[in-house]
Parts: C-alpha cells; structure tokens; sequence
DNA sequence: ACCCAGGGTCATA
DNA sequence: TATGACCATGGG
C-alpha cells in the first residue's frame, strides 16, 4: 500500500500533467488578492471579478479607500459578490488590520504562526481566508484547504468527515514538499479540478483523478 | 424552481 | 463541540 506521502505527490503531479501551471492567485496586487479572498468566501469567482472589476474602476481597490468609502458604499461597488453587507464590513476589517501589519506580514522574519493567528483575529477571516492571504498575498508556506480539497480527499478515501481543518491542513504540510511554488499551485489546481465538469459525460470514466465517478 | 459557488459568524444546546 | 440560521448574487 502506498504512502499517504507517495499519494498526494502522485495527485500532485497528475493534476499538473491535466491542467498545467495556474500561477495563482490572480491579482495584480497583495490588496487585491486578499481582497479577493474575503470576497469569494462561498462565492462563485466569476461573481467575485465583477465586484473587483467596479473597485478599480472607482480606484477604490486600496485598504485606506476601502476605509474612506463609507460601508453602503462600497457594499454597493462589491455587490455583485453577494453578501455584500457583511463583506464590506469584513473589508474594512481587514483594511484596520493591513495597514498596522502588512509590512510585518512581508518581512520574511515575522513568524508565520504568528501572522496566522493574527489574521484570525480579524472578524471575516477564517482559517481558509487566512491561509489564502498567507499563501498567496504575503508568499508564506501555509497551505490553504477548502471544501474542493476535503471532497478531493474523501472520494479517495485519504480522510472522512471528521478531519478539522487543522488536520488536513498537516497532512498536506507534513507530506508534501517544502516548496511554496507546490503550495501554491496544489490548492489552485485542487480547485480547478473541483470546477471542472466532466468532459466524458455521461461515461465518465476518462474523468481527471477520477473526479467525477460516484 | 432549485442548487451551488475558491466561508464565516453568531446563537443555541 | 456541534449543529443551524443567516448572509445574497448570478449561472447552471
């Protein structure tokens, strides 16, 4: 029997094999792509661009507008995103906090636990939020788990329903290698994976990873 | 008409 | 600790 470890290489490389390189997170800046993450917080993506496509048409898409703007207003800039009044409260929460700790956040010194514990502190942002902010606004090794990665990991039987985030969180840690490029792109392509719709339908049994059997 | 989407908080038991 | 209600849009 395999190793967990020889596994989640082995769906590593099998899912870049089937969808390339992601180079996430989309975002032509820190701001934006933890912007982008509170926003797509049980949001379709697509709904998410909309929103930060009227941030920066406002010039808005910068924490210190994000807490000029008062909180009908920008609720009204990112309402395509859904949720939007407790999203824009969220923003805002999350702009107090950037502007005291950002810098810190980028300087490789600063403790990445920490920094997590830090974000978490912020109202909105929770254990996948902060993650993604780490990962992939501030380029720390702190691998990111949504509900794609536990339904990727169920259906192979690597977990049940039972793991805590925390869990799965250090199974892929512990496991994979100390590369913040694999980090990086093993969410995003976990996620690509999870929007994929099946190209064999209704056969099905040519399905990437097997993703869609059952 | 229904279901879901790159979650999180809060109240309740 | 564990469930449930709630937040709300747009696409399938």
């Amino acid at each position: 029997m395999p190793s967990v470890r020889s596994t989640l290489i082995r769906f590593y490389d099998e899912l870049l094999a089937e969808f390339g390189q992601q180079h996430w997170w989309p975002g032509d800046t820190r701001w934006e792509i933890a912007t982008g993450a509170v926003l797509t917080q049980n949001t379709n993506w697509r709904n998410v661009e909309k929103a930060i496509e009227n941030l920066k048409v406002d010039n808005a898409l910068l924490p210190q507008r994000t807490l000029s703007l008062s909180v009908t207003d920008l609720a009204n800039l990112i309402q395509p995103s859904g949720f939007f009044n407790v999203k824009a409260k969220r923003l805002r929460n999350l702009a107090t906090w950037w502007l005291v700790n950002s810098e810190l956040a980028e300087s490789a010194s600063s403790p990445l636990k920490n920094l997590r514990a830090d974000l978490l502190s912020v109202n909105g942002v929770g254990e996948e939020t902060a993650d993604s902010i780490l990962l992939y606004a501030f380029d720390r090794r702190s691998f990111v788990v949504d509900a794609y990665t536990r339904r990727f990991l169920q259906r192979h039987g690597l977990i049940d329903q039972s793991w805590t985030y925390q869990r799965i969180k250090s199974l892929f840690e512990k496991n994979i290698p100390d590369s913040l490029e694999i980090y990086k792109e093993y969410h995003a392509l976990i996620v690509i994976l999870g929007k994929t719709s099946c190209r064999t339908k209704p056969a099905c049994d040519q399905c990437p990873l097997r993703w869609h059997l059952q």
